[in-house]
RNA sequence: GUGGGCGUAGCUCAGUUGGUUAGAGCGCCUGGUUGUGGUCCAGGAGGCCGGGGGUUCGAAUCCCCUCGUUCACCCCA
């Protein structure tokens, strides 16, 4: 293969017709089920000072070797970075806004971690979410976790597990990390180096390890659903109350730990169970009661989650759902006049609100006829010149088996229009 | 950052124990007696076999390096 002069960054990738029209589709079914549950869209930079995302937490990987960052041109120079994840830029906003609680938002975009590039990971990825900031109902909670659920069965995933989890608040989780830590170090002998290196640094995200090596040290770890709070219990019990109501199905995953450092009590992840892959987590998300008032704002609780945009698209291939939308041409213009012809009737149709698309150059009629029928398009318009002379064009069924019959060319747009209702 | 697989036409891949002008299918283009696609048939365009070095009379085929890609660990969506 011709090496090309230039290709897209490693991580990266061009997203092209017709995936590109898919990956719209589905952010646009997200933003239908974020508004149907009162939520509005917040748009942040892509960019934000480095000290926003230092905050998410100092042995958080995502922070301390991910990130893209560089200086700005200013005297003194900026450091600033790109976002690797967007709860941080929600927070930084809240605090800088001061918006009225509870603030119910959802967002969108690309986000980017300087990783090895692998299945379902890439070091620009887009992923969809919603926060609710200043609610400590744990029925905020519950609206949340419901929110995302409805928006893969309205994608029509049906192999997605959740997993619930407790990760306690400041109240409970030091005696916990204790007694994790005492366990971990008793048994060190019997973790992998790796494991024994994270220790030193979050014991919580051993539990993490898919290391088989490791496994019999963490099944015998204790949990911290154990040691939660009177008060942590009862707002998981509360979210648990609330989720079997909405019937939607859950695992009490007491081993789930998620890699920002931010999480408190409630914490849950989406598996898709279709995917064959290592990274099988859609989406993931739980609370985070601490994190404005780390970025300088008033003490706030907050929940959200944040869903992967490219993860969910490969596990709806994998459940072969959410085909891309029906194409936008309707009706392609073939024009065996030179195709002067071709450009007012276009216009017209587009005029009128209905896709219309013509091909260029000429060519003759069997090539256009090919193009027409590759763009997609129910029907096509053909002028020739008996079509000229007679103020007429011919509109032929493409998909369908009406054939064809010529009509004026002013009601044109009208009988296509009617045809598409049908 | 660590380890494994793979790099031949736009795409998916063949290429025999290293041996003359490198192949197929799909896609694309042009035709099939002059206005018709989706089926069929016939032609055609398109590859210095990822890049560099080495071994050899001779390398897509063997060796080394490099880059890319992919999978796993790690991390996480």
């Amino acid at each position: 293969m011709a090496e090309p002069t230039f290709r897209a960054p490693k991580g990266t990738r061009d997203i092209l017709p017709p995936e590109s029209g898919r990956r719209r589709a589905l952010i646009d079914a997200f933003a239908v089920q974020a508004g149907l549950g009162g939520f509005g869209e917040v748009m942040s930079p892509i960019f934000e000072d480095l000290g926003v995302f230092k905050r998410l937490g100092e042995s958080t990987d995502v922070v301390t070797k991910e990130m893209f960052d560089f200086f700005d041109k200013g005297d003194p120079p900026q450091h600033l970075a790109l976002r690797p994840e967007l709860t941080a830029s929600i927070c930084r906003a809240y605090a800088e806004h001061r918006p009225v609680p509870p603030w119910k938002i959802w967002y969108e975009g690309p986000q980017f971690r300087y990783e090895q590039p692998q299945a379902g990971r890439y070091r620009q990825f887009s992923q969809v979410g919603v926060e609710t900031l200043g609610a400590d109902d744990p029925q905020a909670d519950i609206d949340v976790i419901a929110l995302a659920w409805r928006f893969y069965e309205s994608l029509g995933l049906r192999q997605v597990s959740l997993l619930l989890n407790s990760l306690g608040d400041p109240s409970c989780r030091p005696a916990y990390m204790d007694a994790l830590r005492n366990h971990l170090e008793s048994s060190a002998a019997a973790l992998t180096d790796q494991s024994r290196v994270t220790l030193e640094r979050n014991p919580l995200r051993v539990l993490d390890s898919k290391r088989p090596e490791d496994q019999p040290v963490i099944d015998a770890a204790p949990l911290m659903v154990d040691y939660l709070s009177d008060d942590t219990a009862e707002h998981f019990a509360a979210v648990r109350a609330g989720l079997d109501a909405l019937e939607i199905p859950y695992q009490i995953s007491p081993r789930l730990v998620r890699g920002l450092d931010y999480y408190t009590r409630t914490t849950f992840e989406f598996a898709a169970d279709a995917l064959a892959t290592a990274q099988n987590a859609v989406g993931g998300g739980g609370r985070y009661d601490g994190l404005v008032e780390d970025l300088g704002g008033p003490a706030t609780p907050g929940i959200g989650f944040a869903l992967g945009v490219d993860r969910i698209l490969l596990a709806c291939d994998a459940e072969d759902v959410f085909p891309g939308p029906v194409p936008t041409v309707k009706i392609f213009v073939v024009d065996v006049t030179g195709g002067s012809h071709a450009l007012g009737v276009c216009n017209e149709l587009r005029d009128a609100g209905i896709g219309a698309d013509r091909s260029y150059g000429g060519r003759s009629m069997k090539a256009q006829m090919k193009v027409a029928d590759r763009s997609g398009a129910p029907f096509a318009a053909i002028i020739g010149e008996d079509e000229v002379a007679a103020g007429e064009v011919t509109l032929r069924d493409l998909r369908g088996d009406t054939g064809q019959r010529r009509i004026p060319l002013d009601s044109l747009a009208y009988e296509v229009s009617q045809l598409l209702t049908k």
